[in-house]
DNA sequence: CAGAAAACAGTCATCGTTGACGGTTTTATG
DNA sequence: CATAAAACCGTCAACGATGACTGTTTTCTG
């Protein structure tokens, strides 16, 4: 009829993937607006534009609606640390800039979903077993990241491969404490942090040199 | 009647107080074990044999009884470190002793319950306000006790106070890590931090003895 | 074009939780 | 001892969430 109409979605699977698409967004608002405690399929429904009926045909079950929800979140978190870390020019790459792009990511929505799937999962059985996946393939991918941005020295006298595992801890919880801290705190402990670890690493790359 | 029947509690503040310890203890158990999502009044009674109607009289709403909770938790955390430390023999003050203890602390069911309240806090103004001025209340007992533990060498590049600001958003990550990570990584980052916490301790005391 | 299948919408009974209420027992007070 | 107050108990209606259901529209297939 009117020319203006734009064309309507064509296949069914591209249909079906925006619809899933919404509610996945949806998903991960509600859990970082809400939280898990308040998290339920109207609230996704309403966000996401859809009825009932369509979220229900599509996740047959709110366990795997929050399953799903788990895997979106999980891929937006290691899409922004790809894109984060890709724009990262090589002169640049020092300790301190990587910490600081690791916390503009933690101190994020997406973290904070991300927290509550995780602490939720502690109780929860079924939520466990996804999560735990995620997280293991979130370490790999984390791993990897690491050392081909960091090339490593050749003689320490720690594996410098488990630097993540201190790094990743101190920045989740520093990110707890953004909940209740003052602004200023969690900045000055940030800055010490980011001296600490550009001290660390001259240090690295001078034990290097020196063998 | 039968000599056998124990003496019942005589003042109502007694009685009082006792129903309200078993409560409290349930709503920690419930926070505990089933997470803040699965947190429930109904639960809490179970748990601790009392009615609703007891429950609701003495804490008036969910709210109520969570804020409550909180404080509880808080106290019982604040015991475990003043025990826990107080049994530390002066010869054996190092900072890999200190982070052992309180790791034991932080990866028991009190932490994880105490991440729940904070966790849900974050999407709670009423609870964010109470959980607020307990976090704080918080910080300056650990500053304190900190402080009384390590005598302050007199001079360093960095405010030695700022060291529990590192050493427990670490821990408190790495007990959410500990949800999903196998024991032995945990382990290992754990051994990880004491040795860099020694060796930065020792290299602290020898600058300070060379001024 | 006809039938099947998938996407989408809305209604329903069921369940658990909440907070309010009336009633009972125990302790305190004069 | 009598009365008041506090601790304690169980029931009630109201509410929201869940998942199953039926019905409608759009797309795919032959």
């Amino acid at each position: 009829m009117a020319a203006s109409a734009p064309q309507q979605h064509r296949t069914q699977a591209s249909r079906s993937a925006a619809t899933r698409g919404r509610i996945l967004d949806a998903a991960f608002e509600a859990l970082s607006d809400l939280g898990y405690a308040n998290f339920s399929t109207s609230a996704v429904c309403r966000r996401a534009g859809v009825s009932r009926g369509t979220l229900l045909h599509h996740y047959g079950s709110t366990h795997e609606l929050v399953t799903a929800a788990a895997e979106h979140v999980f891929l937006q978190q290691l899409d922004a640390y790809s894109r984060t870390f890709g724009a990262l020019p090589e002169p640049e790459r020092c300790a301190s800039r990587a910490i600081a792009m690791l916390w503009s990511i933690l101190s994020g929505p997406v973290y904070y979903a991300w927290l509550e799937i995780v602490v939720a999962s502690r109780t929860d059985p079924a939520l466990c077993a996804k999560v735990r996946e995620v997280v293991c393939r979130f370490g790999e991918a984390v791993q990897e990241a690491y050392m081909g941005m960091f090339p490593v020295p050749k003689r320490l006298p720690f594996d410098p491969a488990v630097i993540p595992s201190i790094v990743f801890p101190l920045l989740n919880g520093l990110a707890i404490d953004k909940i209740h801290a003052s602004p200023s705190d969690i900045d000055a402990t940030l800055d010490l942090i980011q001296r600490l670890a550009d001290l660390a690493q001259g240090w690295a790359n001078q034990e290097d040199r020196e063998s």
